[in-house]
DNA sequence: CTGAAAGCGCTTACAG
DNA sequence: CTGAAAGCGCTTACAG
């Protein structure tokens, strides 16, 4: 025997056998007529309507969960975060990538899953029953700067569609990302182009996809423009960088280029620093964002003007996913399977030419 | 036969009849000890020991699909919105509950199905058979001003657990609400004892529960303070309301009060109308905002003041009702199931003394 | 203490 | 053109 499913308060809801019932067919021909299967349809037309009818009667609706079980699709995209779901701290960066997420998947008729990271049993983001949850949805979407690999791996394997929004180095997976390398190279070329020589690139450690890139761009930027960059990169881990900006300045340096992460460490250690230096920008210093989400760019310290860089398409990426997600599950993608979408350059106000009276002209 | 489900690629992926051959029991005995359950915790530790660990040896991993389908939970919960979701122009208002509902969700270890309003063969949100596929979840939140009575009294026949977001006419409905009326009722009394004994309230012609309740709490608050109410209450479409605003002024109204609802149309007409006035808030007039979700407050014209008024505790709200669903999920709801939760005063800067010097006092 | 069986509500070959 | 059957991967009484 079986559970006490039925409600305890009114009928039951009507299953196909219902439908069988009321119009004298078998259950699998009430499936039959009710997906529009090419059977279904070839089916008499008596038989068709009869069926139809005593569906629109009943009121039926398909369970999505037994439909999901018996092996078709149930209409649902999961979308997994590795980076802490939602967490209000990072609600910027990840709410416009939810945002094009829903608005693509509500275009497209699909309702949406979030996992939400920990859930059940085993907890960590990482873990592998935790990842493989995913799989009550029809393929799903992966977000994060750090993703565990192997059950990741598991999921190629068993062959279930999913795409990473963001960059990703392991062969064969499907990702939308954005084109941090291509972008950080420009703003560098701007920077150059303004009469900066010497600068300096300041980023975290942390070696995610999203920041290699950025620093990828940067030298390549750097180089095209036949800047010296052996001093170039310097990393922080978000503390104190007074004597660092104190140095650069001594060295001739007129502008910093810094990575936006989800921390936003980096950028708020050089943004402390500057301020207690008493600089202004961009008269004193010319400063560079390599990338916010759209619409969330913030005002530079000593000045308050927006800060030039670029914007990373988020939103645009979270619908781009969602298409091809649904390529790949309807199994024919199409051919770019890994993307990278344009950044937006944003002009701003942190960059001007560097006041020619060389280092520390104004006031310590 | 059947499907071509086991992957085109890797190893299908184990299942409890896997395991229970690996152990040398039976698929039934599998499920027992996986589940936890007392039946389960009484087998014979060798029995449970080596289920557990050729579990574990083979990477089990339930299939939430065949669990839900076999009567259990899964571990879902659905969010249906009925305003169109996630647009961005009402992103300011809905987002903060998605964000109290993912955070409550997470703590619980629970998972959320977004459903996308549209989705599958027939459209709109109200739609019976769109509405009845939020059944694949152990429970639905649903939110919007508007919501379709006939499919949720389905629901409630067919014993779904289900709470509302914001409070509900129906009766034993369970919802989570805002109190509207003591904070309304409050904002007036503030007014009242600033001096103000004539204003308005200005309303949109919605009739949704949040903005029937922000009236009554405006007429009580009014007649707690023995204002005269017969000509307090005026709805607007939106359009126009420098003529309004010019009669109240000659009768000597000197504070108005104005509901914030998604769409904005009152509040946005009010400020257009008080800008082309030339007035100044809170010098010339007094303005105080009925709930703008927490951290989403505008500024007021004329002044750029932040609007006095109080706020929504979407994120709380959204906190809240996930706790509640998850009480009736489990059969044992926390007495009241129908909850107000209270609404944050806020001061803001567009409330002040009246000039005692009487109407138009000041330029046109 | 454990196994065999029925059932959840569908889909999909396969017979007639 | 339609029905009977098997199967998706679980849970849950019910026997032993």
């Amino acid at each position: 025997m079986n559970h006490a499913k039925p409600s305890p308060v009114g009928r039951r809801r009507p299953r196909q056998s219902d439908i069988a019932r009321a119009a004298g067919v078998s259950q699998a021909t009430v499936s039959l007529v009710l997906r529009g299967t090419p059977e279904g349809m070839a089916l008499a037309k008596s038989t068709r309507q009869s069926v139809l009818n005593a569906a629109e009667e009943l009121g039926y609706v398909p369970d999505p969960v037994a439909t999901r079980l018996a092996a078709a699709t149930n209409g649902m995209l999961g979308l997994y975060t590795f980076s802490t779901t939602f967490p209000t701290e990072v609600a910027h960066s990840y709410y416009p990538i939810l945002v094009g997420v829903e608005e693509e998947a509500t275009a497209q008729g699909q309702d949406l899953i979030l996992f939400t990271g920990s859930a059940r049993a085993a907890s960590r983001a990482d873990d592998p029953a935790a990842v493989r949850r995913v799989r009550v949805a029809d393929g799903c979407l992966f977000f994060g700067r750090h993703v565990p690999e192997g059950p990741i791996r598991r999921l190629t394997e068993d062959g279930f569609p999913f795409v990473y929004i963001g960059r990703r180095d392991e062969p064969g997976v499907p990702y939308v990302g954005a084109d941090y390398v291509s972008a950080s190279a420009e703003v560098v070329g701007r920077l150059a182009a303004a009469g900066h020589h010497h600068l300096r690139y300041l980023r975290e450690h942390d070696q995610a996809p999203a920041s290699v890139d950025r620093e990828e761009g940067v030298l390549r930027g750097a180089r095209a423009a036949g800047l010296d960059t052996s001093a170039m990169v310097v990393r922080t881990d978000g503390h104190d960088l007074d004597a660092h900006l104190r140095s650069w300045r001594e060295e001739g340096v007129t502008a910093v280029v810094v990575e936006q992460t989800d921390t936003g460490a980096a950028l708020a250690a050089l943004g402390a620093a500057v301020e207690r230096a008493g600089l202004r920008c961009p008269d004193d210093l010319s400063l560079a964002l390599l990338g916010a989400p759209t619409g969330t760019r913030g005002t530079a310290p000593g000045g308050g003007a927006v800060y030039s860089g670029f914007d990373v398409p988020m939103r645009e990426m979270g619908r781009d996913a969602v298409r091809l997600l649904l390529e790949l599950i309807s199994g024919a993608p199409e051919p770019p399977t890994r993307r990278l979408l344009p950044c937006e350059p944003v002009a701003g106000g942190t960059i001007a030419a560097p006041t020619a009276t060389g280092p520390n002209t104004r006031k310590a």
